[in-house]
Formats: structure tokens, sequence, C-alpha cells
DNA sequence: TTAAGTGTATTATATCACTTAATACACTTA
DNA sequence: TAAGTGTATTAAGTGATATAATACACTTAA
């Protein structure tokens, strides 16, 4: 519902699904598109739970899985941290791409849908604005 | 964990996901693909229940949802029919790949993923077998 | 008419994931 | 020392999911 703020990070925040999956996602994407640098401080979990009205254990919770993703370093005292490795990154965004598209694949198999199927759809709903999907 | 085969029905139910969630997409993915005919009766609430060792109530949820997707219609006393229509077949088919097929680019958009990037991976893992995902 | 097999509805119960709340502790920095 | 970090614990509430036990209306076939 609501569109916000919080330093470099943009959250939308609803009850379509848990909340703490949403902040996952969403600074994940944040690190993954570069939206916040490498060795950038995060906000502290008390404040990310205060802008988004959201119990500070939801918050820890996401920033768990973060570090176990190898996105986030925490410093005792300090904070949490954006990775300063570019290859944790690239790895991470990879492995995590691997798994959507699979995952994909799967489901369309399911409807017993070929690859050019797919692709006829993509080239008429995205392709307009010459095959990117970003911008 | 366990296959099972109820008629022409084939079934893979585990604890990931809802059990009626399974039973619902295992057999849309049947009528998507074929496996079980137009206008053929499905196994009965009950001895669905029975075989895949579940509530009624939870097949009963599932083949309520295949009613609304226009897949199945019931015939009080007699059972549960797949459609006679093939257009129903069609268009719910469509309208889940259009829904599955934009959610997942939601997901690469995520990553900043382009369909240039997504394109090669798909080249790599699946087009071994020349560009088909259905065998 | 009867019995068996359909889908359907209801009520109760249990479990689990998710979320909030309140509190306390260890560590770092100014 | 004080304020700000991450972390841990305990308690409680809610909703989705699933089971269980019953009962009802309808259809078909004996």
């Amino acid at each position: 519902m609501e569109d916000q703020q919080v330093g470099p990070l943009r959250f939308h925040i609803d009850f379509s699904q848990p909340l703490y999956e949403q902040i996952l996602d969403q600074v994940r994407s944040a690190i993954a598109k570069g939206e916040i640098g490498l060795g950038d401080k995060m906000p502290s979990v008390r404040e990310l739970a205060q802008e988004l009205r959201v119990n500070p254990n939801t918050v820890m919770r996401a920033y768990q899985e973060l570090e176990r993703d190898g996105l986030t370093e925490k410093r005792r005292g300090q904070g949490t941290f954006v990775t300063s490795s570019p290859e944790h990154v690239r790895s991470f965004r990879t492995a995590l791409a691997a798994k959507y598209i699979d995952s994909f694949m799967d489901q369309m198999e399911s409807l017993g849908l070929t690859w050019n199927d797919i692709q006829s759809y993509i080239e008429q709903k995205y392709d307009a604005e010459e095959g990117g999907t970003t911008r």
C-alpha cells in the first residue's frame, strides 16, 4: 500500500506475504541492483523496524537471512553493512536467478508450454522497448 | 516423497506446500496437458482423499477452486467431471501462464537481469534438446 | 422404495508460521 | 558513562492449514 524510503532503500510493504520476506526481497533487490553500495551501512534493526512500523524481531529475521546469503556483514556494536565483496553479490545473484528460472520452467512445463510459447508472449508484452527488462 | 496414481492422475504429495494447493496444481497440470481427457470423470472427493491419505475437506477445497477456474463441472449425485469445453482449458491455461510469466519477469527485474541474460541461461541449460521444454 | 455413491455444509479441535511485545545482555563508539 | 549497535528469550495472539465426525440433498441402480 505505502511506499517508504529509508536512507537509500525503498520499500513497498503490504500484507500479501510475510513481512520479513518482503523486507528480505526488497533489500536483496537493492543490493543486486546497486541501489545501495558495497560496504554501505544498512539501517539499524531498530531504526528500520520503527520506520516500517514493524517489530524489531521481524527485521532481525530478514537481516539474519541476508547475512546467511553473504550479502551483509554484521559488526557488534556498529551495525549491519552491505558486503564489500562484488563476488559475493554476483554469486548470490546468479544462484538465486537460477533457482527462480528453474522453478519458472517447471511451472511452464506443468502447463505444457514450450520455450517458443514463452518467447512469443515475452516478445509481445515486453519487447516493445528493444529487448531489455530493465528500463 | 511418494508417487501415486489415481485413475489417469498422477500425484506427488509432500509437505513443502499446502496439500490442497499441490492437489490443485497437479490436477490443473493433468488437464492442461491432456493427461485426463475433456469430459472425463474425476475421482470422487472421498476416493481421492482416501487414496492420498488426506482429509476429504482438503480435496474439496482443491475441487472447488478447480470449478472456479472453469476446469471442472460438478453434477450433484454423479461426481466431478473435467470440462467439455476446450476453450475453457485454453483460456485458463493462457491466463495462468501470463500470471506466472509476469511474476517471473518481476523477479528477474528485481535482480537486475535482462531478457538476454535469461535467454543465455536457458539456452545453456535446456536447449540441448532442440528448443522445447516438453520432452 | 431402498441402498450406495455423489457433492456439500457445519462444528470442533490441533498445529504451525508469522507477528508483536517486553525485557535483558554483550559489544562499540563518542 | 551514555547511547546505539546486534542478539536472545519468553509470552501471547492471529490466521492458514488440516483433521475428525456428522449430517444433508441429490442421483443412480438394484
